[in-house]
DNA sequence: CGGTATCCAAAAAGATACTG
DNA sequence: CAGTATCTTTTTGGATACCG
């Protein structure tokens, strides 16, 4: 039987499911948002909330946030002059669905590293040569 | 009213929010397990269904999925060799989160692009020296 | 067929210094 | 305070070639 008669359905790059993976998947922006989702913070408020991350990526982050409407940037005049973040309608809706996975992972996460660490022992004594 | 009784709370780099994001954030990861879904198949059959896949990325996927256990690989002895590839209950279920995020993502993707458009045009007006 | 080994390019992230 | 500008390092992905 040629197999010309099978499907041969395709996924490409530009699948859905990169499009907002491609948008929040990145290191620190759904942390961002969490941060956010309290109360609207200033960019160093932001930025005491989230160990370890620069300057720099925080930008990064915050304007990609901006520019996909999830976040809003407000110029505070005044004597400190200041920036303050909000989070969008639009930002917030994402945590929705965002939760299931998140919970997701907190109920499967031991099990996942139990098999982290099997493949990691395996990968030992298995399919490895002597050296 | 002294800062030091504000609430800091600190979200770090090893939140829950990383831990599922680093295994199948990536680009091809969730394509991968979308392929299996349907039934098991062998290393090629995948990739037909993956275009622009290279042979290289696509093992380092598997082998992604396979240490979280949410991929399970199986050789098949024969005349001409091969390695079936199937998904498992772990992985299987990791779709029905991801379904939320995947279907939000559907919802909203044409404000998104608006909200992009609409940036990407401020961007050329504002904040930009005339050169 | 199902990979591994190399080499290379591009993108993301970190460190640091400077500015309105 | 809220960035920008550089430079460097790390990570990721693509292109090839070769192997059991």
């Amino acid at each position: 039987m040629p197999r010309d008669t099978e499907d041969e359905p395709i996924y490409r790059a530009d699948c859905p499911t990169r499009t907002i993976l491609d948008q929040i998947g990145d290191k620190w922006s759904m942390m961002v948002l969490a941060v956010l989702r309290a109360s609207p913070k200033r960019f160093n408020g932001i930025k005491r909330q989230l160990e370890g991350i620069t300057q720099r990526v925080l930008t990064q982050t915050l304007r990609k946030l901006e520019r996909n409407g999830m976040v809003v940037r407000r110029v505070i005049g005044g004597s400190p002059p200041g920036v303050e973040y909000s989070i969008t309608p639009l930002g917030r809706s994402l945590q929705e669905p965002f939760a299931a996975l998140y919970d997701w992972t907190l109920e499967h996460i031991d099990t996942i590293h139990k098999h982290q660490e099997s493949y990691d022992r395996d990968a030992q004594t298995t399919t490895r040569r002597p050296d």
